[in-house]
DNA sequence: AAATGGTATGCCTATATAGGCATGCGTCAA
DNA sequence: TTGACGCATGCCTATATAGGCATACCATTT
């Protein structure tokens, strides 16, 4: 099997370090495809192919304007992630040294089950 | 081209729902490889390749602990994506509405430039 | 209606997995 | 030394991209 499919899965959208950029550009606001991929240097495509993933995740919404169309960000699905790394954080706060040792108490603890 | 290579990328290695399932488990603490495979339902092997990912991005330590090999957490590298999120909090915290607004008010600055 | 600008898609290729299995290896116990 | 146990790998397959290009689509402007 391959990796899941990108689109259903936050995660796997933003692992694409192209995908990243283009949030990050639209948090200055709505922007055309054209323009998009100008500044990011990728082909006009590309950059289509990138936003279509992220509107299927939910992380952009597209609007018509005229003859373009703006997709504008809607970060509301970042939040999962951010709060998953988050329950992370005790961990690389602890010193190394400290983390160790807790971790050694646990297996001890274990252990003796 | 395909994905870039999850080694050497946190984003990519957490991409699979498998492997963030590993890194909560380590949470309590260090583990075998066998004992993760059960809990998580996963073979043997399946399970030393996800953790081969993760100790490649430097998320699992491993120590060798006589016949078995203990993987122990190093969140360390969870921060950056904790960060790169956070950079998105003030837009999943508006009111979609008033993103609208100010979304708007940007794109019409940009537009007459 | 015809031409043009702005996007979305289809098609083809190379590549990197994720799984399933079998098996090689190193370490500890008898 | 011989087994048994715990893991790491190698190999093979199916699948999902990411890129590059050409092109179909749609709305707007002559």
């Amino acid at each position: 099997m391959a990796r899941a499919a990108t689109t259903s899965d936050v995660f796997n959208a933003i692992a694409e370090p192209q995908r990243r950029e283009i949030l990050v550009l639209l948090r200055a606001g709505e922007r055309p495809v054209t323009e998009l991929a100008g500044e990011l240097g990728m082909t006009q495509p590309q950059a289509s192919k990138h936003l279509r993933v992220l509107r299927e995740v939910g992380l952009v919404r597209d609007r018509k304007a005229g003859r373009q169309r703006l997709y504008g960000l809607d970060a509301r699905g970042l939040r999962p992630v951010h709060e998953w790394t988050g329950g992370f954080e005790r961990f690389w706060n602890e010193s190394l040294g400290r983390l160790d040792a807790y971790v050694q108490d646990l297996k001890q603890t274990r252990r003796e089950t």
